[in-house]
DNA sequence: CTTGATTTTAATCAAATGATTAAAATACTT
DNA sequence: AAGTATTTTAATCATTTGATTAAAATCAAG
């Protein structure tokens, strides 16, 4: 099915160029608001060729939907398993590899997260996260420092620190509080404040 | 227009059966997967009453998007603004009103973050939101105790650490991380968790 | 080149969808 | 009760949209 061939114009294969399209256009636009003609022509591309190399819309959207599931878990994951970092070390990774990878797709949190709501992606429940968190390196270093603390709370926090700036981006913009490029100095500020303030929530005394 | 009469059935009148429905089905939909065939049938009312009420699928939906803007913003401008409350009395209401707000309607930030992303709604646009949070009692008090602290950094880390938890519902709860009932006691715990690292930041030394 | 497979195009379908219209039903006023 | 205005319904439009199809174009192998 898939195909490999660089002959034409732009050394992307069709099927490349389709998923480059549809990358961009359904992180943009989210999966209802976007129109397989949306995809086509931001492709170059006619419209059945769409339906000739995935089987539909939904399947593509899968597809992508998969994909950005994965950059997102897999910017932590590894992180939080890895036991040859300390706790505070996991921290600043969590943090500078977020605001790195969303520095450069902004939308991905909000698309990712809304997307999710409406539809359970079977993929997403097959795997056992919540048993892969609580046995985690980075849980485990936790409980021996602050055995008090509910590790939920503590990633939950330091997600929502990291993360919800680029979910409230949309308000802060149009609210005129920070624009594109106070935004960029913001997050960049965050990345060596965040691990500080992660770290004053570890010495308070509950 | 807007009649007053309530001899019908339900004892609100269709017009406000419509945007009760309305509310709901675009909340957990969106405004692209929503079909006006959706609110009438949710409303148990015939279609063309929608068109009739109100002028469009459009323009209904800008009211309740209005109106959900005013709920998150009315819940926060008030406490910045009140000079006769302290700082930590501030945080305290801040994240107790957003968390009571936001457990009787979790889909709120998420639909508004998302719709808002696709397009500048005027109403909000229009707002000197910048000005006046600049100018609050919440920024005064703030820099006068801690005049390093960027005051976007502060209020973002503390909607972030209120608000992302609702925003990452869905994957909590699709990961199996939490159910409904958990994540309820979750954010009882957060309501007084919150406030205590909050004041943790505020006395860390940068 | 010729043949056969693969890829692409143009045209079209069928269903879904936002909106309208004209008529029917209901409520209100006198 | 009659007459008028308001509300509701059923039927229908016109577009949009995801998908299909058959033919044309391109490519690959012998």
């Amino acid at each position: 099915m898939a195909k490999r061939k660089q002959s034409k114009s732009d050394s992307l294969s069709t099927e490349e160029k389709i998923k480059v399209a549809a990358r961009k256009v359904f992180l943009r636009k989210g999966f209802s608001a976007t129109r397989t003609r949306d995809i086509a022509e931001e492709a170059g591309l006619n419209l059945a060729l769409l339906n000739y190399y995935f089987r539909s819309k939904q399947k593509l959207f899968e597809e992508v939907m998969k994909e950005k599931i994965q950059t997102l878990l897999q910017t932590l994951i590894p992180v939080l398993n890895n036991p040859s970092t300390s706790l505070e070390e996991k921290i600043d990774l969590i943090v500078s590899n977020y605001i790195e990878v969303l520095l450069a797709n902004s939308d991905l949190p909000i698309f990712v997260l809304n997307e999710l709501r409406k539809e359970n992606i079977s993929f997403i429940s097959g795997i056992p996260v919540q048993k892969i968190f609580l046995q985690s390196s980075f849980v485990m270093q936790l409980k021996e420092r602050r055995s008090d603390i509910n590790p939920v709370h503590f990633l939950v926090s330091l997600l929502g620190m990291t993360i919800f700036p680029f979910v409230a981006k949309p308000i802060l913009t149009q609210t005129g509080i920070v624009n594109e490029k106070s935004f960029q100095t913001l997050m960049k500020e965050r990345e060596a404040l965040i691990p500080l303030w992660m770290n004053a929530l570890l010495k308070t005394k509950l």
